[in-house]
RNA sequence: GCGCGAUUAGCUCAGUGGUAGAGCAAUGCCUUGACAUGGCAGAGGUCACAAGUUCAAAUCUUGUAUUGCGCACCA
C-alpha cells in the first residue's frame, strides 16, 4: 500500500497517477510513512551534532527518563516539545545537539530485579552477594533498559543516539565520585547518626523530597499511666502509636499548662515493659491537643527525638529495619509487623484497664514515593550534604539569568530554596554509585560506628576519600552505601558531554521537564551548575503540563487510567499523537486527557495528506511563481495570510507558547487555505485557461512547499513525506535538515496592491457565506440552481462573480445594476453590493412571515444595544476612534438589514 | 495555617480593557470531482458569586464560594 502512496504521489508520473487514482486511498496511514522516515533520518545521520560545527550551537539534554521505565502520556508532552524545539532550531540553521540518555533509578531498578530474582531463582540479594547481584542487575538492564528509547524513537524524537548516555556509565560514574570527593573535601559533606525517613519496604533512607504526604483516617488511642507516687491516680495520654509503647522513656506536658504543673519531675509507670519513666516539660507540647501529654519515644518520632536531644534521654528502638517489632521483653508483640503490633497493643492495654477511648482522627502519614508504603522516623547512619553554589543558584533565577516558564514557578523554587535542609544521600542500597569512602580494614568496624564522620578524621590516615582505594599496600573496605539517584542526575547536562561538545553546547538552551521535579531535579542542577561547570547549565526551563484523565486525577499504574502511547500512536500516528497533544497540552495550567483531542490530530493529518493529493490530481511538477501581476485577490490573500503565519509563528515560538504555534498551523491550513482558498480556486481547474490554472498551481506550490516547512517540527513524518513525494526537495535533501527560508513570498507587489487584494478576497467569502446563508434559511442548500443577481457596488465585482458563484454554490450569479426585484424577494446587503436570490414562488408564506418577525425581533434588540452605546457622549469622547468607527459601521449594518427585512415583511402582508 | 493556580457553550479548553471564540458532542441539509478522519448552515454562554475602578470589565482591584496543587504542622 506504501508503495501505491508513493507511485501515487511520484512527480513525472501523471499517467499513470490518473489510471491508478480511483485505487487511492483517500486515508493517509502514518504507521508505514513513519517508520521509513525515520529510518531515512537515522540511516543519514541527520540527527547527528558536530561539536566543530561553525554553525551556532543550540542544545538540549533529555529528563533521562528511568531505565526500567515505559513510556507515558507525560513522557510524550514532554519529548514532543523538546523535538519541536531542536526541529526548529535546526530549521534556523543552528548545530543542534539533542543529548539522550537513562537514569539507573536505583530503588525502582533494584526493586524490580531483586522481585525478578526471588521469582526465578528462588533466592534474594543477600544470598547472592553484592558482586553476583549487580551482574544481575547489569544483564537486566542490557536486555530490558532500552524499551523507552526505542518507544521515544517511534514517536520520532530526533536525539543523537550515538551520543546515549546513562548515569552509571564508567565515565560518568567516575565523575559523581568525584564531586562526592570533592564536595567532601570543601567540608559540605558529612556523616551522622540522624533521625531520617526509612523506608522498610526498600530498607534504605530517603530524602525529604521523596516522601509523599497523605491523609489518612487514624486512629487516637486514649489510654492513661498510673502516678508511680500516687498509686490509683493516672495521668491520660494520647498517641496514635501504641505499638511503640515500650520505646517510650518519658512523657511530656506544656511547662504552661496549669493542668499539669505539678506533675513535672515526678514519675509514672509504662505499662510494658515494665518501667518507671518520668514526666518532663517541653515547650514542643501542644496544651489543646488530645490530652495534652505526650508520649516521648525518642527512636521513632523526629519531633520526640529533638525533645529527647534537648533533655538527654536514652534512645530505645524496638523497631527492626523492615518494620517490624524488636523487642524481646514483650514477647506478645515481638517481630510483628508494626500494623499488626498497633492492634495488639491497644488490646493488651485494654485488657490491663490501661485504655480509655479510641478516636477516629484524619493526619498526614508520610509514604515513600517509589514503595508506597508508610515512612519510619529512624535514627541511622547516613551521608548528608550541605547544599553548594545556593546563593549563585537562587540569584539565576532571580536575576533572569534563568528564565522558568511559566515564570509563577520561580515563588516555589525560592521558597524551597530559602528553606533547604541538608540532603541525605547515601541509600542502603546496592544498585548505584558507591560512596568512594575508603576505611582501613583493621578499623573499619570502628569507624564505621562512628557517631559523625567529616573532613577532619581523614588526618588519623584510617580514613580515604577518594575514587580509587590507596595504594599503600594495606587493605581497605569500602563504604557500602550508595548514593541517591538524583546526586547523579543533577550533573546531567555537563557530565554528559567531554571537554570539546561542552565548549560547543554547554550551557544548554532549553531544559522541558514537569514541575514535579524542580526540587528533586531543577534546584539541584542549577546549583551543581554553578559549583562544577562554572556557570548555568541551562538558559531556559520549560515546565509542562501535568496530564490528568477525564477525571481530574493524575495518571498512574494503581488506577489504570493511564493512556497507552503505543496504542495511541497505532491509532493516531505519531504525528497525529503529537499534533492532538500540544494543541490543548503546554497552556502552564494542568491538563485533562481527552482522546477527542488526539483524532482532531490524526484528522488534520488526513486533511493535509488529502489537500496535497488533491493537488496531484491538478497535474505533476512543480511550478514556480516567477510573476505577480496577474493574481486574482484568493491568491494575494493566501500569499499574504502565509507570510503573516510565519510572523506568527515566530512570537508564539518565541514566547514558548506551543499551543499557540499549533493554533496557528492548523487555523491556517484549515480554515484559510482548505475551506477558503481551496474552494474558491475550484473555479479556475474547471475554465479553461490553462496560464490561469499554472498559476494557480504555482501559488498552490509555494504555499504548500513553505507550509510543510512551518509545521515540520510538530508532524514531522508527514511533513517529510509530502514534501519529498510533491518534489518540494532536491534529491537526497531533507526537509528535517533544510533550513527554513523566511524571505516572504509575496513579493513584487505593492503593499496598495497586496491590501486591495486581502479586502477583495475577505468580501469575496464573506459575501459567499451570506449567499450561503441565505440559501439555507429558505431550504435551498440542496439546490443547484439558485441564482443570484447583484447590484455591483465597484468595478471588480464583475471579477469575481465566477468564484464567488463557486463559493456559494449557486448556479449563475448576474450583474445587473438596474435590477427591479419582485416584491418579497430575499436580499442581502453585502460588500459586493445588493445581492438577491429571485425566488419564483416556491416558499411557503406562512413560514416566510413568521421567520421574519422573528428576525426583525432580534435586530431590533441589536439596533437598540448599539445605538444606546453610542449615544453614550462618553463613548465617543473617550473611546479609540476605531472603536467607536466599529461601532457605527455595526449599527449602520444592523440598520440597513432591518430596514430590508420590514419591507420584505410588508411586502408579504 | 501559608503560598500558587483554576472556575468561560453539554464536554475539553483558548481568550491581558473595546462585536464572547475553537475543537468535540448534539440539530438540519449535503455522498458535488482532495478529504464523511469530510462540507455547509443554524442552535447553544448573566464568562462561579458579590462589591469596586472605568465611558467601557471575561479581562484590573477587593472579598466570598467551589476546586486542584505545593509547603508547614499533626500526639
Amino acid at each position: 500500500m506504501t508503495r501505491l502512496i508513493a507511485g501515487w504521489l511520484y512527480k513525472g508520473k501523471t499517467s499513470r497517477y490518473e489510471a491508478t487514482m480511483s485505487e487511492l486511498p483517500k486515508a493517509y496511514e502514518p504507521q508505514a510513512v513513519e517508520k521509513q522516515w525515520y529510518e531515512a533520518w537515522t540511516a543519514n545521520k541527520c540527527f547527528q551534532a558536530d561539536e566543530n560545527s561553525s554553525k551556532e550551537g543550540y542544545s538540549i539534554v533529555i529528563p533521562p527518563p528511568n531505565v526500567t521505565g515505559i513510556l507515558h502520556i507525560g513522557h510524550v508532552l514532554n519529548n514532543s516539545i523538546q523535538d519541536i524545539l531542536a526541529r526548529r532550531a535546526r530549521q534556523q540553521g543552528k548545530e543542534v545537539l539533542w543529548l539522550p540518555g537513562t537514569d539507573h533509578a536505583g530503588i525502582a531498578t533494584q526493586t524490580k530485579v531483586e522481585k525478578k530474582v526471588r521469582d526465578e531463582e528462588g533466592t534474594t540479594r543477600r544470598e547472592l552477594g553484592r558482586e553476583e547481584f549487580l551482574k544481575r542487575v547489569w544483564d537486566w538492564k542490557d536486555e530490558h533498559g532500552g524499551i523507552i528509547i526505542q518507544q521515544l524513537k517511534r514517536l520520532g524524537c530526533s536525539c543523537d543516539w550515538d551520543r546515549e548516555r546513562f548515569t552509571m556509565d564508567d565515565d560518568y560514574s567516575a565523575q559523581v565520585s568525584k564531586v562526592f570527593v570533592d564536595l567532601f573535601n570543601e567540608g559540605l559533606i558529612y556523616r551522622g547518626k540522624r533521625m531520617v525517613n526509612w523506608c522498610p519496604k526498600s530498607l534504605t533512607a530517603l530524602s525529604d523530597e521523596e516522601v509523599i504526604m497523605k491523609p489518612k483516617v487514624s486512629k487516637l488511642y486514649f489510654m492513661k499511666y498510673e502516678l508511680v507516687d500516687a498509686p490509683g491516680e493516672f495521668l491520660e495520654i494520647s498517641t496514635t502509636r501504641p505499638e511503640t509503647l515500650m520505646g517510650d522513656i518519658a512523657v511530656a506536658v506544656n511547662p504552661d499548662d496549669e493542668r499539669f504543673k505539678k506533675f513535672v519531675g515526678r514519675k509514672v509507670r509504662r505499662p510494658f515493659p515494665a518501667a518507671e519513666i518520668e514526666i518532663i516539660a517541653d515547650d514542643h507540647v501542644d496544651v489543646e491537643f488530645g490530652t495534652g501529654c505526650l508520649k516521648i519515644t525518642p527512636a521513632h518520632d523526629k519531633a520526640d527525638f529533638e525533645i529527647g536531644e534537648r533533655h538527654n534521654l536514652e534512645i530505645i528502638d524496638v523497631l527492626h529495619a523492615d518494620g517490624t517489632i524488636n523487642c524481646p521483653e514483650v514477647p506478645e508483640l515481638d517481630g510483628l509487623d508494626r500494623f499488626q503490633a498497633r492492634r495488639k497493643a491497644a488490646a493488651m492495654l485494654e485488657e490491663m484497664g490501661l485504655l480509655i477511648k479510641v478516636e477516629e482522627y484524619e493526619n498526614n502519614v508520610g509514604f515513600s514515593e517509589r514503595a508506597d508504603v508508610v515512612i519510619e522516623p529512624r535514627i541511622s547512619m547516613q551521608w548528608f550534604l550541605k547544599y553548594p553554589a545556593v546563593k549563585e543558584a537562587t540569584d539565576a533565577v532571580n536575576n533572569g539569568d534563568i528564565t522558568f516558564r511559566p515564570k509563577r514557578w520561580e515563588s516555589t523554587y525560592n521558597n524551597w530554596m530559602g528553606n533547604l535542609q541538608d540532603w541525605c544521600i547515601s541509600r542502603q542500597l546496592w544498585w548505584g554509585h558507591q560512596i568512594p569512602v575508603w576505611y582501613r580494614k583493621e578499623k573499619s568496624f570502628e569507624l564505621r560506628e562512628k557517631e559523625s564522620l567529616d573532613m577532619n578524621d581523614l588526618k588519623s590516615g584510617d580514613i580515604y576519600v577518594g575514587v580509587e582505594p590507596p595504594t599503600d599496600g594495606s587493605e581497605w573496605e569500602r563504604d557500602e552505601d550508595v548514593m541517591d539517584t538524583w546526586f547523579s542526575s543533577w550533573l546531567w547536562p555537563f557530565a554528559t558531554m567531554d571537554e570539546s561538545t561542552k565548549k560547543k553546547f554547554y550551557p544548554t538552551a532549553d531544559l522541558v521537564t514537569g514541575p514535579d521535579i524542580i526540587f528533586f531535579w531543577v534546584a539541584r542542577m542549577i546549583m551543581a551548575g554553578y559549583r562544577f561547570a562554572d556557570q548555568l547549565p541551562f538558559k531556559n526551563v520549560f515546565f509542562t503540563s501535568i496530564v490528568r484523565d477525564d477525571k481530574g486525577r493524575k495518571m498512574s499504574k494503581q488506577l489504570g487510567n493511564s493512556p497507552d502511547p503505543l496504542d495511541l500512536m497505532d491509532k493516531f500516528g505519531a504525528d497525529g499523537l503529537r499534533f492532538g497533544l500540544m494543541r490543548i497540552a503546554p497552556t502552564g495550567t494542568d491538563i485533562k486527557f481527552d482522546e477527542d483531542t488526539i483524532s482532531e490530530g490524526r484528522n488534520f493529518a488526513n486533511k493535509l495528506y488529502n489537500a496535497c493529493r488533491f493537488r496531484q490530481i491538478q497535474g505533476a511538477g512543480v511550478i514556480a511563481l516567477d510573476s505577480f501581476d496577474k493574481l486574482d485577490s484568493h491568491h494575494i490573500d493566501i500569499l499574504a495570510k502565509l507570510d503573516k503565519l510565519d510572523v506568527n509563528l515566530d512570537a508564539a515560538y518565541d514566547n514558548y507558547r506551543f499551543n499557540d504555534v499549533t493554533g496557528q498551523l492548523y487555523e491556517f491550513f484549515w480554515t484559510e487555505y482548505c475551506d477558503k482558498f481551496l474552494e474558491a480556486i475550484k473555479f479556475d481547474f474547471r475554465s479553461d485557461d490553462e496560464s490561469a490554472k499554472a498559476r494557480t498551481l504555482a501559488v498552490i506550490d509555494t504555499v504548500l512547499a513553505r507550509y510543510l516547512a512551518h509545521l515540520h517540527p510538530l508532524m514531522p513524518h508527514i511533513t517529510e513525506e509530502l514534501s519529498a513525494k510533491m518534489g518540494y526537495l532536491p534529491a537526497g535533501q531533507f526537509l528535517m535538515t533544510s533550513t527554513t527560508d523566511k524571505t516572504p513570498v509575496l513579493t513584487g507587489l505593492s503593499a496598495e496592491k497586496v491590501e486591495e487584494g486581502q479586502q477583495i478576497a475577505a468580501s469575496l467569502y464573506e459575501t459567499a457565506g451570506r449567499l450561503r446563508n441565505l440559501k439555507s434559511e429558505y431550504n435551498l442548500a440542496s439546490s443547484k440552481d439558485v441564482k443570484f443577481v447583484v447590484k455591483p457596488i465597484a468595478d471588480w465585482v464583475g471579477g469575481e462573480c465566477d468564484t464567488l458563484a463557486t463559493l456559494a454554490g449557486a448556479k449563475e450569479i448576474q450583474l445587473q445594476a438596474d435590477y427591479d426585484p419582485p416584491q418579497g424577494t430575499p436580499a442581502a446587503v453585502t460588500t459586493f453590493g445588493e445581492v438577491y436570490m429571485p425566488l419564483d414562488g416556491l416558499i411557503d408564506m406562512d413560514a416566510e412571515k413568521s421567520r421574519l418577525d422573528k428576525e426583525i425581533a432580534k435586530i431590533t434588540k441589536e439596533v437598540e444595544k448599539a445605538g444606546k452605546k453610542l449615544s453614550n457622549p462618553n463613548f465617543i469622547e473617550r473611546a479609540k476612534p476605531e472603536v467607536v468607527d466599529v461601532e457605527r459601521a455595526r449599527l449602520a449594518e444592523w440598520e440597513g438589514k432591518l430596514e430590508q427585512l420590514r419591507s420584505m415583511r410588508g411586502a408579504l402582508a
